[in-house]
RNA sequence: GCCCGGAUGGCGAAACCGGUAAACGCGGCGCCCUUAAAAGGCGCUGCCCCGAAAGGGGCUUGCGGGUUCGAGCCCCGCUCCGGGCACCA
């Protein structure tokens, strides 16, 4: 008997798939397009091409192809797209290395990523291959860019980056490490310099409301979003400073703790305190603290531990409720970049406030009692957070703070010094990277056009698109982008006066490239616009999204703002990019996270070589329930390889005894081992029917094969009694290879054409028979007092009164009824008996 | 500190609506095939106790309570592990 040798079956269903284009579909209005099917667009997140694929791209994409081959043979026209996520640092970081050009590194990683994705029989649409690297696609880019940029979605402003001051560049975050420069290891600074952002803050409310439209979200993912996004209510207030007649609003969540302020907080970077300062005897040692403060990182300046800093700016402001004077502090805990950058301290109720307020020797004064607390009235059990009555705080006294806090709220208003307010803990998003391996940022500087000796924005027009990335010698970062010095590129004209004008130098953040692929691959060879609104209208949203947690924040944030930033100008009709989202769990190599300083690596290709592709892709999917991670074994490989090979060996071996003997018309007698085996084979499409429509639990359906599997083996040569025959055989050999294809492909295939001469997945899915899955008899399980104490084999369609005779019946139940009274008999039909005893 | 997950045999796990705990796989043990090995096939395999055996009994889903005829699953209180956010007013 031939021998499992999953090289030559997969070569020559690659082949098959390859040359029939067999997972391509066409678009509405294209030839071929089916508008008889719904459709269903399933992408797993497309990859980043840097060397070669590991163990977690053929986690998803072998996820990803399972759900989609299912759906095909449900009905749907699928449409299962790829492509690479090209630019970005890790091509650059290799040019400043070796000098290879970012290029032809990405050509190299994506020509393998390509192979491979071939060499484990992705079902993917190769039409739609796309790679964000290529002017072809960049140009849209820069096409968006522009058009948020039009939209006042995109502007640019003065930031703080991380400067490292020895290699005088600007470090992306991620090149960060605790506050030093990864390369250099130089204490990195923070730097003022103007920057690309995405208003992605005036989305904030949109984000977090339209959770509502998705259909499927991991919870956490969804709560990680929220909480990055960190919606806060309360309210504005301002206070009043007299002696310079400036008005300083802060953000309180806590409005009904007013009268508990006693002193006030500016941040370092707040753009009054030069004038509040400004020639005071506090000028000096404000202006030394804020230079110190600029000098740190944020990471330093946001230490757990750190004790709180400041100065007394010698000046006071009013609190609103009651007119009192309270002193001006500045301090490193209050950040600019949040509510007003200004805050109203309330060392009684809140940890921060009271920190400072224990260092600088500041009053506390509490404003709400608490309530199961002893020291209740004093300054025990202070910072209290909690809420109570409220105390010391005039006419609110002996009210519940939270009802206080309305009617403060309420009485600010009409004495205009307050409002409610939302605050968001979501920034915008800087776009813009001193970098040359990205999209450049398609606008120019022009004096001509300028005013007050600032240079105008420019856009370029849309005709003039892609602004195209020059070819450099030189990749290393040299405090600006290395694209600034390529003079000739830099030099151009002016859109609108046609005089000189010079190229913005920053790319774009590689997230901007990956917010809108899955729109792209609906119509990727479209030169005359970023995608035609019937193919999007058609495909959106991706009915299911597969990828890692690791993008769970950042990357899904970003597109879900792009999609609804479109729809906004009219080129999306959709609201959310992802209906349904999977996030995959990480694999681990004895116990620990792959990395190539551990050596604990998994190269997917070399157990693609030994084993097959259907062995490595069906081990990923059996390890355990996708979302979690999983341990690799190479045991564990080998088990599945085993199975594997015994779905073949039945297969030739029934293709064998077909020869020798032809098919026996048989009729599967009730009892008999071929109704067992045809009723394991209809029990096996139930289930794996079944779990593939809850979710992923893909582990279970291959374990339902495994068992079919088991019974033809068990059955198929009446070891212990009459042989299962010829047809039954067949058909469970069948299904088998029908259930595992989503999994194992080319197996799946092979196996199927052996036994029916047919194409699996020209075929539908297979429908269970409810006659086969229904049994005459089931076994009654008897229990008293809660405690199993028999099986019985009962008739399935005995009702109640025959269960419990059935049950009161039994030996091993009469021994634990032993003279004791039955008070209680509880029967589930088809399942259960339980008697109560006393 | 706040917010999410999770904890079941020697290991990965299963258990759908509160109704047989441990399916399936790994590992281990035994047998068959073989001159032998590999490969393959067949069986056993949660823990403890009684028994020569057949068989019987008890215990068991991180810990402690509760609800229920019945809890891995529901409720309350903890412990430990993993992840996210973190001076966000």
């Amino acid at each position: 008997m031939s021998a499992y040798e999953p090289k030559q079956i997969e070569q020559r269903w690659q082949r098959v798939w390859a040359e029939e284009k067999t997972w391509e579909v066409a678009n509405p209005g294209q030839a071929g397009f089916d508008d008889t099917k719904p459709k269903s667009y399933v992408l797993e997140m497309l990859p980043y091409p840097s060397g070669e694929p590991h163990v977690g791209h053929l986690k998803c994409y072998a996820v990803g192809d399972a759900i989609a081959h299912f759906r095909r043979r449900r009905g749907f026209q699928v449409i299962h797209p790829m492509g690479y996520d090209a630019f970005g640092l890790p091509a650059e970081n290799n040019a400043i290395k070796t000098g290879e050009p970012p290029r032809e590194a990405t050509e190299r990683s994506i020509a393998s990523f390509r192979r491979q994705f071939r060499e484990w029989g992705i079902s993917i649409d190769w039409s739609r291959e796309l790679g964000t690297h290529t002017p072809e696609y960049y140009r849209w880019t820069q096409w968006i860019f522009l058009q948020l940029f039009e939209q006042g979605l995109a502007y640019r402003e003065e930031a703080a980056v991380n400067w490292c001051p020895k290699d005088a560049t600007v470090l992306a975050n991620e090149q960060v490490v605790d506050g030093r420069c990864e390369r250099c290891g130089t204490v990195v600074e923070q730097r003022k310099l103007a920057q690309w952002f995405f208003r992605i803050t005036d989305y904030a409310e949109r984000l977090l409301a339209d959770f509502d439209l998705l259909e499927s979200w991991p919870e956490h993912v969804i709560t990680m979003q929220r909480n990055w996004i960190g919606r806060s209510e309360g309210a504005e207030v301002t206070f009043r400073c007299e002696e310079v007649g400036l008005d300083f609003p802060v953000f309180t969540t806590r409005p009904d703790t007013l009268f508990g302020a006693t002193f006030f907080v500016l941040a370092p970077e707040h753009p009054e305190l030069e004038r509040l300062v400004a020639g005071t005897e506090a000028e000096a040692a404000v202006r030394e603290y804020v230079d110190r403060v600029g000098r740190e990182s944020a990471e330093e300046r946001g230490a757990e531990d750190r004790e709180k800093t400041g100065v007394p700016l010698g000046r006071s402001v009013v609190n609103p409720v009651n007119g009192e004077q309270i002193p001006m502090y500045v301090a490193d805990y209050v950040l600019m970049e949040y509510g007003t950058g200004a805050i109203m301290a309330v060392p009684a109720h809140d940890g921060r406030d009271y920190e400072f307020a224990q260092t600088f020797g500041l009053p506390l004064r509490r404003v709400i009692e608490g309530v199961d607390e002893e020291a209740a009235r004093d300054e025990q059990g202070l910072p209290y957070p909690g809420d109570g009555p409220m105390t010391g705080s005039g006419r609110f006294d002996g009210k519940g703070n939270r009802e206080a806090y309305e009617e403060i709220v309420a009485w600010l208003r009409e004495e205009g010094r307050g409002e409610d307010a939302v605050n968001y803990r979501l920034r915008d998003w800087l776009v813009s990277r001193q970098r040359y391996w990205g999209a450049p940022i398609p606008v120019v500087y022009c004096d001509a056009c300028g005013e007050d000796d600032e240079p105008a924005i420019v856009p370029v027009a849309d005709e003039q698109l892609p602004v195209e990335l020059p070819a450099i010698d030189d990749y290393a970062p040299q405090g600006r982008s290395p694209l600034a010095a390529a003079e000739d590129w830099v030099a151009t004209s002016c859109p609108r006066c046609g005089g000189p004008a010079r190229r913005e130098t920053d790319t774009m953040d590689t997230f901007v490239d990956s917010s809108w692929y899955f729109i792209r691959y609906l119509d990727s060879k479209n030169e005359n616009a970023a995608w035609d609104r019937r193919a999007s209208d058609h495909w959106l949203p991706v009915d299911q999204y597969i990828g890692g947690v690791e993008h769970a924040i950042l990357h899904l944030m970003y597109a879900r703002f792009f999609t609804k930033a479109l729809a906004d100008l009219g080129h999306l009709d959709v609201q959310e990019p992802f209906a349904n989202l999977f996030a995959q769990g990480m694999i681990t190599r004895d116990g620990a996270k792959m990395s190539k300083s551990k050596g604990n690596t998994v190269s997917p290709g070399e157990y693609v070589e030994r084993y097959g592709a259907d062995t490595a892709r069906t081990y990923v999917c059996f390890m355990g329930p996708p979302e979690r991670g999983g341990d690799w074994t190479d045991e564990g490989v080998e088990g599945v390889n085993r199975f594997l090979s015994r779905l073949w060996r039945l297969c030739a071996e029934v293709e064998e005894r077909t020869a020798a003997g032809g098919p026996d018309a048989e009729a599967a007698p009730e009892g008999g081992p071929a109704r067992e085996l045809l009723a394991k084979a209809h029990w096996a499409i139930a289930k794996a029917t079944a779990d593939f429509e809850r979710g992923f639990q893909f582990n279970t359906v291959i374990a339902a094969v495994m068992e079919l599997v088991n019974d033809a083996y068990r059955l198929k040569d009446g070891l212990y009694g009459e042989p299962a025959g010829e047809a039954a055989l067949r058909f469970a050999t069948e299904t088998g290879a029908s259930l595992i294809f989503p999994f194992a492909p080319h197996l799946g295939a092979e196996v199927f054409e052996r036994m029916t001469g047919e194409r699996v997945w020209e075929r539908p899915w297979p429908e269970p028979d409810p006659a086969l899955l229904a049994s005459d008899t089931v076994t009654l399980i008897v229990q008293v007092n809660g405690k199993l104490r028999d099986r019985i084999e009962a008739p399935a369609e005995a009702g109640e009164e025959e269960l419990l005779e059935l049950a009161r019946a039994s030996e091993k139940v009469q021994g634990h009824l032993d003279g004791k009274q039955i008070v209680k008999e509880i029967v589930v039909p088809g399942k259960l008996v339980n008697l109560v005893v006393r």
